[in-house]
DNA sequence: TCCTTATTGATAATAATTATCATTATCAGT
DNA sequence: ACTGATAATGATAATTATTATCAATAAGGA
């Protein structure tokens, strides 16, 4: 059978801890999958909150080391939303901009590879500045929200 | 003389204030003062720390209550941040886009009127989203720090 | 399986935000 | 200008979120 997209994003991520030393914890393995499991951005609390649901949990200091460490490991990064602050949402390959429900909090991830770099060019003839990034994020209803 | 940029979002913040029966107070226009001021989006406790260097200071929580009424006139919105959370910024007519200088943290309004509308439409299109609003920030490095 | 030590859980400490309430000060109406 | 109704404040308690501490535990190489 082949592994899903999150169990290739797990695996991974379990090599990149072996890879720098870190040991693969059962706290920090249930952090990430529950990371890896959402569809939403999940705040450090409300991460916590889900792994109450579980037989064993670990303690909401080891959440936040957890999500420290992945952190440092550019394994995951926050997400600014609406209304709110940011919540963990999983980093991938290359410049990627953000879809964002406003209803359920369903996130999509696109390929930021959309030409913008003429704009760019613009803004620093105009203002002096040297632009090295930027976050590009969209807010709207997604398709199960609109029916 | 005429009046400065900063004086005249000032009055028509006041303006605003009074049209939605909200006091004028020492503490409010102490508070508008320090953000209309800043060349930075400010956290709430760094407003606080300003506002302390005058003579008579508002106390915390009355920085808190006059940044939330800001907030629900539409007069200020939260700015995020790379490395840390969101700062105050003032909301100007219209889209805007903001630009950062990762040094010194100045911040720049630039007109969002950019068309990005087609991007938007392809997006909608791939994902079945439809897309309302979005933020587009930029990072780098303004022209003071690049010296 | 054993041993080293990184990591955990429990909890204390710190920091940030919100709620409470008696006192103060804004400003509409004289 | 004065006055009164009451919105707003300051002081502080309560709540919430995050970080630090340290003895006990468990991951993973030998």
């Amino acid at each position: 059978m082949e592994p899903s997209t999150k169990d290739r994003i797990l695996s991974s991520w379990q090599d990149s801890l072996h890879r720098h030393g870190f040991r693969v914890t059962r706290p920090r393995q249930q952090v990430m999958e529950i990371i890896t499991s959402s569809t939403t951005a999940l705040t450090p609390q409300e991460i916590y909150q889900k792994s109450l649901e579980e037989e064993k949990f670990p303690g909401i200091a080891s959440i936040y080391r957890t999500l420290e460490m992945l952190e440092k490991l550019g394994l995951i990064q926050q997400i600014h939303q609406p209304g709110g602050c940011h919540g963990i949402w999983p980093t991938f390959e290359g410049h990627n901009h953000y879809l964002i429900c406003r209803d359920c909090g369903q996130m999509k991830v696109i390929e930021g590879n959309e030409d913008i770099t003429g704009y760019i060019s613009r803004i620093e003839d105009q203002t002096g500045y040297r632009v090295d990034d930027h976050w590009l994020q969209f807010f709207g209803t997604c398709s199960d929200c609109l029916d």
